[in-house]
DNA sequence: TAAGGTGATGTCTGTTGCTGACATCGTAGT
DNA sequence: ACTACGATGTCAGCAACAGACATCACCTTA
């Protein structure tokens, strides 16, 4: 055995939602998650870049798969049906985990504007790079800012919906039927 | 004359901006602002929740403006053209203003990911507000949900591009024309 | 005109978020 | 066995806030 326990990133997103869950996010601070899991405040900032980012560990994982799906849709799709396609493959794999968790997960960034920041901002992040991905299939640059921008409108309300919905909703399913609600409106008169 | 200079809030979001434009955002101590305008830091706090609110000292006034545009727009129009009305109501004010301090302000906060977010929550604020008064349109929930944040979508694009436009060009007909190329997307294959 | 209320500010003090610099010590590679 | 390394601990310190209370020009009202 090393001489720490293993996993203390992991351990410590554990720990902090619990938390944050629990108690709310401002009465929690970073030194009580820490010792929670056997480790000093020093540490967790070192894993993480500051408070909230606890809560966002595996963003940039799911980041790469959005980028993935996207460039690996075909030629023939519109700049928004690529940026779908990359959202559907992000929905499947969110739509594996549990769905208490998410839950649970939603409930604590809603609770808090900070934490909502948080998240607009990682959203916000996958829009510049998908943006950047669609330029590089052929889109103009409205066309990419656009599509990725409407993208992620419809990943977060879809989102939104699922949480909130009973067992037997799939994400990717839902995410479908928000895409086509948007179109509805847009051609509205 | 009073016991202290009038206008100290007024006087620090000026004092701030420059502090931020020449030296950065996270250069500059809010002791620093407050000393500079004669108040102490205490007193910079008192009048702004944090450091970053600041650069959004009028974003009260120009949510109130929007929901007013969106409220007085005819009743035959769609959830998605409510919404354009409040946004030019909004664009004629915010065209009336210096375009240089505009754009300074835009790059300080392009510059800095802290005050990126803010921008991103305070539209997102904005969001929530005009869905809510959409519905009281008669939309549903999630066309009112829709059509807004698209709406904050396309006014965040087109204030990007209008500060970065030449003089003679007019914030209203630059949102007229983002939200063109967003309805030639949502149509396209 | 005297008395008291009000609002914006100063002062003081404390907590929390976060960081730099340096020490420690199992473990893997040579 | 030696060494380099990586994850952690330790310590010290700044900056972002927040609560509690004092001050004092100004306004109101009797």
């Amino acid at each position: 055995m090393g001489r720490w326990q293993p996993d203390s990133r992991g351990r410590l997103q554990e720990s902090a939602l619990a938390l944050f869950a629990e108690r709310g996010f401002d009465q929690i601070t970073a030194a009580e998650i820490a010792e929670r899991v056997g480790v000093t405040e020093r540490t967790f900032f070192r894993h993480f870049a500051d408070k909230r980012e606890v809560l966002f560990g595996g963003s940039d994982y799911l980041k790469e798969l959005i980028l993935e799906g996207v460039v690996a849709a075909p030629a023939s799709d519109g700049p928004l049906d690529a940026v779908v396609r990359g959202l559907q493959v992000a929905a499947v794999l969110l739509g594996e985990g549990r769905r208490d968790l998410a839950r649970q997960r939603q409930a604590v960034i809603r609770a808090n504007p900070e934490l909502h920041e948080r998240e607009l901002s990682k959203l916000a992040d996958y829009a510049s790079s998908v943006a950047g991905a669609l330029r590089q299939r052929g889109a103009t640059d409205v066309q990419a800012d656009f599509a990725a921008e409407i993208g992620m409108t419809v990943f977060r309300l879809a989102m939104a919906q699922w949480v909130e919905s009973n067992e037997d909703t799939d994400l990717p399913s839902v995410m479908q039927r928000s895409l086509a609600d948007l179109r509805a409106l847009t051609v509205d008169t």
